[in-house]
DNA sequence: CTTGAACCTCTAGTTACTAGAGGAATTAGG
DNA sequence: CCTAATTCCTCTAGTAACTAGAGGTTCAAG
């Protein structure tokens, strides 16, 4: 059985030692036990839990969706289609971003070639990002 | 010429009051005209630049990055060195979010296909995130 | 048993907003 | 011209998700 410290599992894990000490705060990760002394000595199942959180924020997702996705797990026996629903929102989130940063690349790339020859006048870069009739997702809602 | 209130300008820019007022105070907007009465009207200038900062912040960028992008174009003449080495590290920027976004959105994909309305128990998304060997794109640095 | 690394708690700072209170200005209707 | 509804003003404080530092304690190697 392998005990391990708040060091060393930030190391395993690469998530910060404030930061797995914030999340115990928050109740994201449970408290784990203490030696005499009252350093924290984790646990295996410590560091699944450390991976999952950290593979899920690399994913995008906020720690409130990983709070949801992990009482999902708690219970098993329910439909997936809650668990489906939050997974496909970040895929439309990410997919949105795609296309905005192709746009914007081509940009920059289109600028970077221009500097060469001329001045900043040139540059579409900040047109681009102006432009709105270049934004092909709506985040004008003329109701709102 | 048209001067418009804060209200229309957050309409038509898709940014909210209060964050073209915080905008505003950390010198990323420009401070606007106002009535006699005390009341920001703003030109079409800033709805240009409130679209740029909206946009910019879609595609993920900080406002660090925001402002170093519209000093390029605030001074046209400045030489194409500093224009060049802004875009070209934006371009890096982009081009690591790209790469990021993309091994992301293959593996949400995944997710999403093998989550055909099981229940949880069955559901893949929550094991995605917890089992590290199922993902493909290297967020564990050992050595870090 | 000492000593240096790693740990502890606590407070406060960061980024990028967002909400609400309490009050003044503007504008549309009568 | 006056009133009422709406919108605006400033200010404080709260949010998410950390991150840094101070000042002190515990652990483990020698």
């Amino acid at each position: 059985m392998s005990e391990i410290t708040i060091g060393a599992l930030s190391k395993r894990s690469g998530v910060k030692i404030p930061t797995i000490r914030y999340y115990e705060t928050i109740g994201l990760m449970d408290e784990p036990p203490r030696t005499a002394g009252g350093q924290r000595r984790y646990l295996d199942h410590h560091l699944q839990r450390l991976r999952f959180i950290r593979h899920g924020r690399d994913l995008g997702f906020s720690l409130e969706d990983l709070r949801a996705l992990q009482s999902l797990s708690d219970n098993p026996d329910q439909s997936c289609e809650a668990a489906d629903a939050i997974a496909s929102q970040q895929l439309v989130e990410v997919e949105r971003r795609l296309k905005g940063l192709r746009a914007l690349r081509s940009e920059l790339k289109r600028m970077v070639q221009s500097c060469a020859h001329g001045t900043v006048g040139e540059c579409r870069v900040i047109e681009t990002l102006s432009d709105h009739s270049l934004c092909n997702h709506a985040h004008w809602k003329p109701e709102n």
